[in-house]
RNA sequence: CGGGGCGUAGCGCAGUCUGGUAGCGCACCUGCCUUGGGCGCAGGGGGUCGCGAGUUCGAAUCCCGCCGCCCCGACCA
């Protein structure tokens, strides 16, 4: 892409209304733009991002055996009335009439539907285990959005429901989402830490938020520093083996970490020694929950048995906040300058700077490479626009993609091109023609 | 939902107290210059001052009503 001929309003100033460095960044980036309190449109470059790290999070549900459907936003709220979560839910539920004055809602998540729709679907107990997921937006009304897309009220939302027979086949279907969870944090260059949680208004019996860590987390949390050492997600995994997996799980919930509300003072002390308790913030990614018969109960999601004898599914929900991991990964990951993307989310691979837009030998040098590392399969930004190098330099800070080629007068005459790292800030010299094979060998 | 604050050009702000028909910086446009960290000179465009109703010869400014947004708290993915 060509910057002259692409859509990123970037800013030069803080907007006002931004309090979190994340949500300075997105707007100053020109990723979202605020339509009304908590929600936002995406602009180009955020919605490479986010479209980016949905498809890690497809892959690595689909991965753990995980299967893609598609709920709608709007849902009726005769469903919500038979599993009594219509008034449960209270104010954050947005809640509309159509044109025949039907009581409808814009969807907060989707135990109800996906248990009626799955009720509807299975009739035997070879029918399960089974687990589905969407990657739909949701509503919730928030008292007090705030901090961008980090507390929006409408957001983007990965929620999967896993159906078995008996509650040992359940918390398998729990472990493996657990240990997917840990792959797909690690895969958008995270360290989430998983937390016993509070199961809330999903309610249930065993749950676990996975957070990341933040100065401007929402959450106090408490934890071992051992958990900085451990293996994020470069493991190899038979999802099938339900030992492996309750390793992994064990292996991650052994050490002590709490955020405030589940904090345990006399239990972290007992099993954290002084020099390795870390006190932080953090902001919640995922939320896990194992609920039980909670929803199949009161909604008739059962099947028939081998005895013949009809038996009530065990369920579970996993969630990942999509959108809100932009601005999580963005909290997680910037310097003074700008954003610093982790390449395998970042909404180009590399940013082309033309020093000298116009002169006809950096003209021809910046094409060749455009053409070269596109032919190759990278996503180059090139900046091409006729502006002084200063801007540009800052300009590629601030949006943050991984890697920086930069062509000017000064390399040219000895037939070079400056490579700069935006994580580390390392810059090497390369030939121009090693410049490709440099950045996709 | 309680408390506080703010709405004036794309962004950041001044002007409001004390009424006289809107200004600054950045951004943008044109020309020249420049091209390795937000460059220089000159010229220029853009705003029904959140909305409505009042007071007044005259309202961004005063009065009344409404809307929107932000922050703190309580609440929550």
């Amino acid at each position: 892409m060509r910057l002259s001929r692409y859509f990123m309003p970037i800013l030069r100033d803080d907007p006002k209304e931004a309090e979190i460095v994340s949500h300075k960044l997105m707007l100053r980036a020109g990723m979202i733009r605020q339509e009304a309190a908590g929600s936002y449109s995406w602009l180009p470059m955020g919605y490479r991002v986010l479209k980016k790290i949905e498809q890690i999070v497809r892959e690595e549900q689909n991965r753990a055996g995980a299967i893609e459907v598609l709920m709608p936003t709007i849902q009726s709220a005769d469903l919500w009335r038979k599993s009594g979560r219509y008034d449960a839910y209270g104010k954050e539920m947005l809640r509309i009439k159509d044109r025949g004055d039907r009581e409808m809602l814009f969807g907060p998540t989707n135990e109800e539907m996906i248990t009626d729709i799955f009720r509807q679907g299975v009739q035997s107990y070879k029918d399960v285990p089974r687990n589905l997921y969407h990657i739909q937006w949701k509503f919730r009304d928030e008292v007090r959005p705030r901090f961008g897309v980090m507390r929006g009220r409408e957001f983007l939302m990965k929620d999967a429901y896993s159906f078995d027979l008996t509650r040992e086949a359940g918390q398998h279907s729990y472990n493996k989402m657990f240990v997917s969870y840990l792959k797909t944090f690690a895969r958008l260059g995270l360290k989430a830490v998983p937390m016993r949680a509070e199961t809330g208004p999903i309610g249930g019996d065993d749950s676990h938020e996975f957070l990341i860590l933040a100065e401007t987390g929402e959450s106090e949390v408490f934890f071992d520093k051992g958990f900085h050492d451990m293996d994020w997600g470069a493991f190899e995994i038979d999802f099938d083996n339900v030992e492996d997996v309750a390793k992994v799980v064990k292996e991650f919930t052994s050490k002590y970490a709490a955020t405030s509300e589940m904090h345990d003072a006399a239990d972290y002390e007992k099993r954290v020694p002084a020099d390795r308790r870390v006190t932080g913030r953090g902001i919640e990614v995922g939320h896990i929950f194992f609920f039980g018969t909670k929803y199949s109960e009161p909604l008739g999601c059962q099947v028939q048995g081998p005895d013949g004898k009809m038996v009530v599914l065990q369920s579970g929900s996993y969630g990942i906040g999509v959108s809100r991991l932009v601005g999580g990964i963005i909290e997680a990951s910037h310097d003074k300058d700008g954003i610093i993307w982790p390449e395998s989310v970042a909404p180009f691979d590399i940013g082309l700077i033309n020093l000298k837009s116009g002169d006809a030998e950096a003209d021809a040098a910046c094409e060749k490479l455009y053409a070269g590392l596109t032919a190759k399969g990278k996503d180059v930004l090139y900046d091409d626009r006729a502006q002084p190098g200063g801007a540009k330099f800052a300009t590629m800070d601030l949006i943050g993609l991984p890697w920086q080629v930069i062509i000017g007068p000064r390399g040219l005459k000895d037939g070079i091109a400056e490579i700069k790292n935006r994580k580390t800030g390392a810059r090497e010299n390369v030939a121009l023609d090693k410049v490709v094979e440099r950045l996709t060998g």
